[in-house]
Formats: structure tokens, sequence, C-alpha cells
DNA sequence: GGAGTCACG
DNA sequence: ACGTACGTGACTCCA
């Protein structure tokens, strides 16, 4: 049995613009010498690596739309109307684009008075007759009507890498109809982008709703006039010739009269040398580099101009590679991402024109190597400093004298780009020498070392080349920001601060977790037989799904929610259920435990190391307001408000006998930040006099004038309307937050804002700002990008404006807690203590100490915290300590 | 791998 | 009228 032939088809403009539109950002970096855009051809041409790779085709074609007049618009001429332009900046890469294509083995085509879609269309149905395998690339989901058993759509989603396959199955699944039913889908709703309309009030819940009772438009209109009266009715039969229109429009036409067929155009991979023309006349020098040597070629890369030399390092060598007093490029490589717990593989230093790499952990154990890394005065240019530390630590090393770190410098400049890869942010930077590591060892499963020691040589070299060239690039664009501090004086020394922490590790108590963990199986035990009974029968309480079925199909309770997939079974809706089935009561018992039981008891114990302790990793350069997060495992999520959760603290505890858990919190630090910058008097003098700020807040919306009036009640309201001024209030969310009416809800936001008038016009203000200049900063500089804010589209406007209120209160406390850390370690050192700084939680700080140096703290700790900042307002620590951290707090 | 759920500040 | 609180990570199910 011969295999049957693969056909890959592109849509070639829909690709082009995803792919435009997707590194819009990137714009002014991808520019060839003589002043081409290129960012399109570039993501296009990411895309195309990873397609050619999966696919494998025999043949291949991209298809091209003509021009704007085609058989459709002689049908209705407003199709397609109303479009922008396409930007210059684009339509002058598209015939560059067809040359890449005509390189890399793909015929480009285009048909006048046919779409791309079209010309798609009828190839894949000529390959379906002969039973090939055909893969469509879009970024356009109507084309998944052309799915066949033989014929898959890959959808470009995120960007043009990364890829949605479609069958047939997918898109009932995905969409609720069959692939032949998405032209009388758009034939009710029409389409606004193509600019047709289809029926008057009709969108998709409905045009879904008619599609599932008559299946296609032509059944509907013969049964048009049995339905009842109503003004969908109405609308159906005032527009019928519309819909019929409409779907005539969207619907591929499948017989194009082509001038060419699939014996024309059969893939014939990569033309080298017209491709490696192509590569250098745009400037894609790590397009460049990966390009194979032809066959019969003696091996010798053909572009050796874009290689950095390196030498390989030895015994011999060493004092000589070590022997430069100019900063170095440094860099160790482990594969993994965690590592505290990966293989190191190899690792490379030197200057431009002396690289040295080495595949020899062993030789960072050296002398000569420690004395180097501990020598302050020998500068590093790194790429994540914090990664480096520990790895150097875990070979007996103390890295010293970071001077540059590419990876928290790429973070400030911009919290979006939140890539942790060299290769990624040497591209954005427009640096094109590099590739990424999932170029060069893969992704998940695959990752591995490159079989040619040569290929993981010459990536550890033009990494520490890409970061020495964007050195100088990245600094002065920190300095345009103002960020130049925040970059040396916070970020920098903090990942040292972290790395200490991460490698100081928590010890955790593994028998007493795993004697919580007996009690809590035993408790799920019962609870399961319970809700069984409760049910009537066994099924997966883990499974939403089947949950759903149960309550709301079996057991008839009503439907409080929905979610895209089902029925909604979160706390909220089956609070709202409780009177229906003592079962609900059940469930919930059942979820917490079970949730304790499978994260913070099994989880848990799966990240303790042979040392009895976990090391957290504290991602640095993650969130977008500047806080850390913490992976592998979360030691920033640990329960603390119920107490069955709460008790898993007991098993965190000091690292020996004798000594204690201490930590110190801030308090309302974001309420404080808010006083301050806001500038708000009223709630500046609630924090002056020490004051109870919800208390406070109670009688100012309640109009009351004791303290002694409010009542708990009052007071868990206001505490409610504090926290959502800082999330970026709107009267909706505080409706239901606390359970009230939404008008109620606008009444309290009214009389918060008449006592603390100086709030309201800093919310006013951020968000003018955030228009204004397009991102908003906090107390230290940290910009936070709201590309949003001039959205159209209410939903992403309305987050944008919520953020840039939020943005700078959060952003801020983060800034302050990440001072005290640097100032806490400093104090810790010059104070000669014992004690350790463990963990970072947002607002609080966590130490392990000797008993005897706990007097110390309780006075050291709140002192360095409380003096971070000067704020308009005093900042107050409350501090607690014990056995384990379930007693500090 | 996405969705749903729930743990924290 | 639109439909939401801000910032995270880990686990389970299920396609």
């Amino acid at each position: 049995m011969t295999q049957s032939k693969k056909l890959l088809l592109i849509d070639g403009n829909s690709v082009a613009f995803r792919a435009f539109f997707a590194m819009h950002q990137q714009l002014e970096s991808f520019v060839s010498p003589d002043g081409l855009h290129t960012n399109a051809i570039y993501a296009f041409n990411n895309m195309l690596d990873i397609i050619l790779k999966e696919v494998q085709p025999d043949y291949a074609l991209a298809a091209f739309d003509a021009g704007r007049t085609t058989f459709r618009t002689a049908q209705y001429a407003d199709y397609k109307g109303g479009r922008s332009k396409t930007p210059e900046e684009l339509s002058e890469q598209f015939p560059y684009l067809q040359e890449l294509l005509k390189d890399r083995g793909i015929t480009p085509y285009q048909l006048s008075n046919y779409e791309a879609d079209d010309i798609i269309g009828t190839l894949a149905r000529e390959a379906d007759e002969q039973a090939w395998d055909t893969s469509i690339v879009t970024g356009d989901r109507d084309l998944t009507q052309l799915t066949s058993d033989h014929t898959t759509v890959v959808i470009t989603v995120k960007g043009v890498t990364q890829l949605e396959k479609y069958t047939p199955q997918h898109v009932e699944d995905k969409m609720g109809i069959k692939p032949s039913q998405i032209i009388d889908l758009k034939g009710l709703m029409g389409d606004t982008s193509d600019n047709y309309p289809g029926v008057t009030k009709v969108g998709p819940k409905t045009a879904l709703k008619l599609l599932d009772e008559y299946g296609s438009i032509e059944n509907l209109y013969d049964h048009v006039d049995e339905m009842k009266k109503s003004k969908l009715k109405e609308h159906l039969i005032e527009d019928k010739n519309q819909a019929f229109l409409s779907k005539k429009l969207a619907t591929i036409d499948r017989h194009a009269p082509l001038t060419l067929g699939l014996a024309d155009i059969p893939y014939t991979g990569d033309h080298l040398e017209e491709l490696a023309e192509f590569y250098r006349k745009l400037n894609f020098k790590s397009f460049l580099n990966k390009l194979q040597p032809a066959a019969g070629d003696d091996g010798a890369n053909p572009f050796a101009g874009q290689l950095h030399e390196y030498t390989e390092l030895t015994a011999a060598n060493l004092a000589a590679a070590l022997k430069p007093t100019a900063p170095q490029a440094f860099e160790i490589e482990m594969l993994d991402d965690n590592y505290h717990t990966s293989p190191i593989v190899g690792f490379v230093l030197g200057t431009p024109g002396h690289w040295y790499v080495s595949s020899q952990p062993e030789l960072l154990q050296t002398d000569a190597m420690h004395a180097w890394l501990a020598d302050e005065s020998r500068r590093k240019y790194v790429f994540d400093g914090k990664r480096n530390y520990v790895a150097a630590n875990r070979m007996g090393g103390h890295l010293q004298g970071l001077e540059f770190d590419l990876l928290l410098a790429s973070y400030l400049l911009d919290v979006n780009n939140n890539s942790n890869d060299l290769g990624e942010i040497a591209h954005s930077y427009g640096d094109m020498d590099v590739q990424t590591d999932a170029e060069v060892y893969g992704t998940g499963a695959h990752r591995s070392m490159p079989e040619d020691a040569n290929v993981f040589y010459q990536h550890l070299t033009q990494k520490a080349a890409a970061i020495y060239q964007l050195e100088p690039d990245l600094y002065q664009k920190l300095k345009d920001h103002e960020q130049d501090q925040l970059f040396r004086d916070m970020e920098m020394p903090l990942s040292v601060v972290l790395a200490e922490m991460e490698i100081a590790g928590i010890t955790v108590d593994a028998e007493r977790l795993k004697k919580m963990g007996a009690e809590f199986q035993q408790t799920l035990k019962v609870l399961e037989e319970k809700i069984y009974n409760e049910a009537g029968e066994k099924f997966n309480i883990n499974s939403p799904k089947q949950l759903g079925v149960i309550l709301f199909e079996k057991m008839n309770m009503p439907v409080i929610k929905k979610t895209k997939t089902g029925y909604s079974t979160s706390v909220d809706v089956l609070e709202k259920l409780k009177s229906y089935s003592p079962i609900i009561d059940d469930i919930l018992n059942y979820r917490q435990i079970a949730k304790i039981q499978s994260t913070y008891v099994e989880g848990l114990l799966k990240s303790i190391l042979p040392d009895h302790k976990v090391h957290t990793r504290y991602l640095q350069t993650l969130t977008q307001t500047g806080r850390l997060s913490s992976v592998d495992p979360n030691l920033q999520n640990i329960p603390i408000r119920l107490p069955e959760g709460r008790k898993i603290r007991q098993a965190f505890v000091p690292r020996q006998d004798g000594w204690e858990i201490f930590s110190s919190d801030y308090s309302q630090i974001e309420l404080r930040v808010l006083a301050s910058i806001s500038g708000d008097t009223n709630m500046q003098e609630a924090f002056k006099e020490g004051r109870d700020i919800h208390a406070n807040t109670a009688m100012k919306i309640f109009g009351l004038d004791d303290p002694s009036q409010v009542t708990p009640n009052m007071r868990r309201q206001a505490k409610a309307t504090n926290f959502g001024i800082v999330y970026g209030i709107s009267d909706y969310g505080l409706s239901q937050n606390i359970g009230i009416s939404r008008p109620e809800a606008k009444r309290f936001i009214a009389a918060y804002f008449e006592q603390y008038p100086q709030v309201k016009e800093y919310t006013e203000k951020s968000v003018q700002i955030a228009r204004e200049q397009g991102y908003v900063e906090t107390l230290f500089h940290r910009r936070r990008y709201l590309p949003g804010i001039h959205s159209k589209n209410f939903n992403v406007r309305s987050f944008a404006e919520r953020t840039a209120m939020n943005t700078p209160i959060q952003g801020s406390a983060a800034d302050i807690i990440k001072v005290a850390m640097i100032n806490m370690q400093q104090a810790l050192r010059a104070e000669g203590l014992q004690a350790t700084m463990l963990l970072q939680v947002h607002d609080e700080l966590i130490f392990e100490a000797p008993s005897a140096e706990i007097e110390t703290l309780k006075k050291l700790v709140p002192k360095v915290m409380d003096s971070a900042v000067k704020l308009a307002v005093p900042l107050k620590v409350e501090s607690a300590y014990g056995p384990t951290w379930f007693a500090a707090k």
C-alpha cells in the first residue's frame, strides 16, 4: 500500500495579516538594511518552519487574494466594504513574501476575480477526491467549513506560531454545528468584518438555536410559516433574501477555474542558495544560521560571517579565559526550568572575539573559577542572574559582580514581553544572531542536547554574544524610561536576595504532612459515601461535568450560572443551592478537603528534596505589576483562611531545634499607598491617627459620628468597598462581592468618593495618564503599558481603566517590599545574625531564627520594613512567631 | 492543552 | 447597552 500524498495549502493573506499584527510592537525593530519592514515575513517564516516540519508535504501552495474586486463584489457591491486600507508597512512585504515562499519550495498563486479561500477550496476538493491528506493553514475560522475526513484546517492563534487543528469533529465540538453548516450560520448572522448583513437581530446564539432546530437555511425557510408569531419570525421573513445572499457570499467556491492543478505544485524544499541570499538581503541572521549546508558540502558553515568563533575551555586555557578585566558575559546552561535540580550541561564566558565554552560543569568547581566567580571586580553580564547564582552555588561557587542582567532589563522595559528565552528576547530587540532554546533543544519531552557538540557550543557562544551586544542598547532604554535606578538598585540586587532565599529553602515536616494526609483520606472516604448515597449513584465528584449532570439534571436543581462548556458548579453557585439538598454541603466539604489533600499534602510532599526542604523559585519577571510569583512549589498560596487548610502550616518548621519561625507583615499596605499617592487628606488622617481604616470608612459612608455605631456588617461592607477601590471599582463588581443591589453599590461608591474626594481624583487621573502616555507607573517608575485603554471594545477598555487605577497601587506596594527585602538582607548580615529570610508573600516576610534572636528580630524587622520608603502616611508592620509557620501569625 | 475550580495577597 | 472586581499557580478532568 502506498502512503497517500500530503498537500499543504496556505491562506497567504490571512496568515500575513496575523503575522503582521502579532509582531506589530516590533515593527520598527524589524527593518532590513534598505528600509523594508520585515516583521510579517519573519513571523510568517517562523510559522513555515513549524508547519513544514509537522506536515512534511509532497505538494504545497500559498494562495493570495488577487485584488478587491471578485465575483462576490459583483453579487454584493459592499462585500468587504468599509475595511480599512492595508497598512503600507504590510503591503510592501507581500512581494518579498512571495519570493520567500518560492525559495522555500512553495508555489505562490493568485487568480483574478477569486479570493484565496476559493483557490484553497478548489485544490482541497481535488485532493480529497484522490484521498490525499490536506492541511490548510489560515487565521480565518470560516475556512473550517472545508474540514473533512482528509482535510484538516490549522488555525493560527496568539500570533502565528501557535496552531490549532480542526477536524470535522473539532468543529462540531467547538462550534456546535457541522462544518457544512458554517455557511448557514454566516447566512443568518452575517459577518461584520466582511460587511454583509444576515438577518436583523440574529447573532451567534439565535443562529445556533435555529440551526439546531432546522439544520439549514433552506429547511428553515421551508418551515418559517409554522413558527409562532414573534419579532424573530418577522425579521426572518423580512430578511429572507439577505439570508440567502449572505450564505452565498460565505460559501467558498470549490470549482474555481484555476490555471494550475495539483501536479503543478510539488513541494521542492528549501532552495538553499536563493534562500540564503534572501535571508542576507533581509538581515535574517538567525534563519541564516539555521540553514543546513547542502548535501555534498564539506560541512563547513557557508555563513561563517554570522557566527562567532569560540574556544573550548580546558584546564590549560582557563587562566587566559579568566584574565580580562572588562565585563564578561557569563552563562551556565541547564535544560530544565528548575535550576535547583536540573543537570548542568555546560557554560560559556568571555568578551567579544574571545568566547570560551565548556560542556564540563566540573570546571566550575575549580579554584580558579571559584575565585573569578566571587571576585566582585570581575563584572558579569548575564541573562537571569538568579538562575546563574543558584547554579554557581551548586558548584560550590559564589557568583558576585553581577553588572547587567538582560532578562531583568527586558522585563522592566516591557512587562508584557515576559518571555524568559534569551533568543526570543534578543529577536524582539532586533538581534537575529541567536536561536531560541526551543529551536536548539526542542520542547517538552523532546528537550535534549543537540547530537553535535558544536551546535551546542555555537548556541552558547551566540547567547553570550547577544547579551554583550544588547547591553548598551537596553541600558540606554532603561535610562530613557528613568528606570536605571529601578534596575540597578532594586531588581539587580533583589535577584541575589531571592537566590539566597531560594537556596536556603524552608524545612517541611513530611511525617506531619503524611499523618494529616491519612486523616484527610478518611474524611474524604466518608464524604464520598454520603454523596453517592444522596445522589443515588456513584460518579466522579471531581468532574464538574458529571457533578452538573447529577445536580441539575438528575436532582433538578435550578441552574444559577453557565460556563462555556456546561453548568457552573463553583462555590458561589453551590452556596445558593444549599437549601435544596444536604448533598451541597457535603460536596463543598469534599471539595475543600480534596483541594488540601491533592495540592498541599500530596503536591507539597512531591517537592521536598533530600535536605527535607522545599526550594521554591520566585519568578521575578512575570507579573504585570511588579509582584513576585512563586512556583515549584508555590509557597505564596499556602492555606490560612479556613482552619482545616491552615493546619498545613504546622508542617513548615525551622531547620533545627531551638529555632523558630518569625513573620512580619505590612498592615494594609495598598490602602496606605493609595492614601499617599492620591494625597487624600481624609484617608491620610485616618492612618496618621492609627484608626481602624475599615471602621473609619464605614462611619463615613454610613454617615455615623461615633465608632461604636459601626456594626460588624457595616465594617465588612466598608472593607469590601476599600478593596473595590484598589481594584478599580465598578458598582456591579461591588454588588456581587457583598451581595447588595447594584443601585445600592452605586450609592456606596458615591458616598465613598464624597468622603475621600482625592481618591476619586486619583482614579480619574490614572485613567487620564494611561490615555495620554499609553502607560502607568509605580512610585519607583515601574511601567505597564495599557494598549487596551483606546480600545473600541467596552470590555477591553474597561479592563485597561481598572488596571490603570490598580497597577500603581499594587505595583508600588510590590516596590516597597522589594526595597525592604534588600535592606533586610543587608541588616541581617550587618548585625551578624543567624536569622535567615526564607519567604515573601507579597506583603509579608518569613524568617527562621534561633530563639535567642527573636527579641532582636521583633525590633529589627519592623524597623527595616517600615523605613523602606517615606510615604505621606506611616507604614505599619505586625509580627508574630512560634515553633511552626502555623503559630507565626 | 484548555477549562474549571480554588488556594493565596 | 455592553458584563467586570486586581494580581498569581496547581490540580483534575477530558478532548
